[in-house]
This record gives structure tokens, C-alpha cells and sequence, in this order.
DNA sequence: ACAAATGAAACATTGATTGTTACATGATCG
DNA sequence: CGATCATGTAACAATCAATGTTTCATTTGT
């Protein structure tokens, strides 16, 4: 239901590099997500930047992990792709003149910032290496399988 | 920032409404909200079903408020609003196959779950009598002024 | 040289919210 | 009763962010 999805997307992507693909290409992650390399690209660029993968040009190039999954939180995701907006909900007017509006706005804005930073300790807890585990937990009843069920 | 701004625009309605309009017309509203009419009967609508306001056909008609504004809280307007989605973030894909992307959907969902139910409690602590006080408050240091600066 | 990959700009599509128009209905005033 | 003022509602337009797409430049390996 929610609007930005890429960090779903994202963290998709990289427990797959870690235990499936070792340097999938822009074309290959699109095809697992349902969706196009220029959008795959976009939304690794700001891993890129933080460190968190590299992208090799050329020929046999994609992209491939520089860390160990243990140290990459959820936050450290949420930052490289660019701190998107957490809410649907709020204020939208800019400066409101009006003292009931600005009374009403500040009220809403704390709530929302209180669970803002509930969300951002629990993203800061999280590394991508305990999502991996879960996944195994998920595989373990159907121990014959190895692979996941995802088209790579 | 965000998107669905009516809690606000509501919030705002029902304390102008207690403390000075009696009962406005949806166009009355709509300018101090800088919006239209219809939009103002669209975003009230609920809270009449809800029993927080009536709206009054025919001349001398508008909205007006049926209960205390110490009985109603925020989780009550956000619930006369329908409960629209509070998040941005999350996964966009109804039931996948992969494995590895369930278990970060799930991650992902119950962190957000979480913050979910603070925000939840929070709404449900707070009444609008306690924001019409901060406002209150805001007007305290002009107290010469008796009207809030809100065109109305 | 050629093929395979990323980088990036520009533009199209989509979906949710908000805004707008138009008209029907109901209520009050003269 | 008729005129006016209000809500109720359906239908449609505009807007904005996210996503998708096309295109081309650039880099790298065979």
C-alpha cells in the first residue's frame, strides 16, 4: 500500500548478492524486482555513494557488495537513498499565520516525530545480515530446496 | 511534506468551530483553508458519520460541533478520516514467491507496525481540547489580540 | 573494432490527493 | 409559493511524487 518502495527493493537486492548472485547486473536485478535497469540503477547509485556496493563498468561488470551484511543497518540504507519521507500523513502549509493552525501543526509534527525516531533507533538496530537469517529460518522447512524462490 | 494534510485542515476546522465560529459554511472554511467547498464537505463528511459534527442544510446552515472537544481525540478524526495510510515507506508487492523478499517485507512491516501502534496510542491520548490549549498558549504573549490570525 | 555494462538526461506513465464544475436536494426567508 | 442559501454527490481536471521508458555517452573486456 505504501508509495516509496525501494528500500523493500533494495534490501531484496543485496541479501541476494550476499547469498545468491555474486555481481548481478542493472538488467538481472531488474528482472528479479519486476522492473527496468535504469530504475535499478537510480536506486543503487546511493549504495554506491555510501560505500555499500561498487559498480563495475564494462564488460562482466554489475554490481557487488563491499561489506559484510552484518555491518549495514536498515538505516544505512534508508540514508543512502536519500532520507525518502517517512509519513502520509501531516501538515502540508508552509508558514501558517494562523495560531490554531500552527498550534495543530506542531502537535501533529511531535507525535510524528517521536514515532519518527522510534522508527529510526529500530532501522539503526537492524542489520540487513539478521533479515538474511530470517530468510534462512524461512527456508529451513523446505531444507531440500537451496534456492530461493526468485527469478534471477 | 507529506501528503494527506486533512488531519490538520480537520484539526484546525473543529477548534475555529469551538472557539469562534459557531457553525461556518463549508465556503467559510474552504478560505481559511485556501481551499474549495467541496473538498471541505468531502473531509467532513466523515466526522458528521461519526457523530462529531452535523452538518445543517439550507440557510443559516453549515457545520457545527455535537460534542465537547475533550471527548474527541485524535485517533477519533483519524478515524472519521478513514484511516488513511500514515506511511511512505514500505513493500509494494501483494504476495511474492521469493523468500528472500519476504522476509524483508516482514522485517520492514513490523518495524513499521511498531511505530504504527505508538502513533495509534499517541492519537488516542491526545484530545483536541489539549491542542486548542497550546493555541491558547501561542496567544498568550499577545494578549491583546482577541482573535486568532486566521482569516475567517 | 565490437559487445557488454554503467551513468545520466529527458520524457512518459501511474496512482493518490486535491481542486473544480455542475447539478440535485433540502431548508429558510420573504 | 418562489427565491435564495446551504449541503450532497457525481464526474472530471490538475498536481505531485514515484516509477517506468527511451536514448545516448562512456567505460571495460574480448
Amino acid at each position: 500500500m505504501p508509495r516509496d518502495s525501494r528500500m523493500s527493493r533494495v534490501l531484496h537486492v543485496l541479501i541476494h548478492m550476499d547469498r545468491h548472485i555474486e555481481r548481478p547486473t542493472s538488467l538481472q536485478i531488474s528482472k528479479m524486482l519486476g522492473t527496468n535497469p535504469v530504475v535499478v540503477r537510480r536506486m543503487m547509485s546511493g549504495l554506491r555513494d555510501q560505500g555499500i556496493v561498487v559498480s563495475v563498468k564494462g564488460h562482466g561488470g554489475g554490481w557487488q557488495l563491499t561489506r559484510d551484511l552484518k555491518s549495514v543497518s536498515l538505516y544505512d540504507v534508508y540514508q543512502a537513498l536519500g532520507k525518502p519521507a517517512l509519513f502520509n500523513i501531516g501538515p502540508q502549509s508552509e508558514n501558517p499565520q494562523c495560531y490554531v493552525e500552527q498550534a495543530v501543526d506542531a502537535r501533529i509534527e511531535q507525535t510524528l516525530s517521536e514515532a519518527e525516531d522510534l522508527l529510526r533507533l529500530r532501522f539503526t538496530e537492524i542489520s540487513i545480515a539478521e533479515i538474511a537469517a530470517d530468510f534462512e529460518r524461512r527456508m529451513a522447512p523446505q531444507s531440500d530446496t537451496v534456492e530461493p524462490a526468485c527469478i534471477t
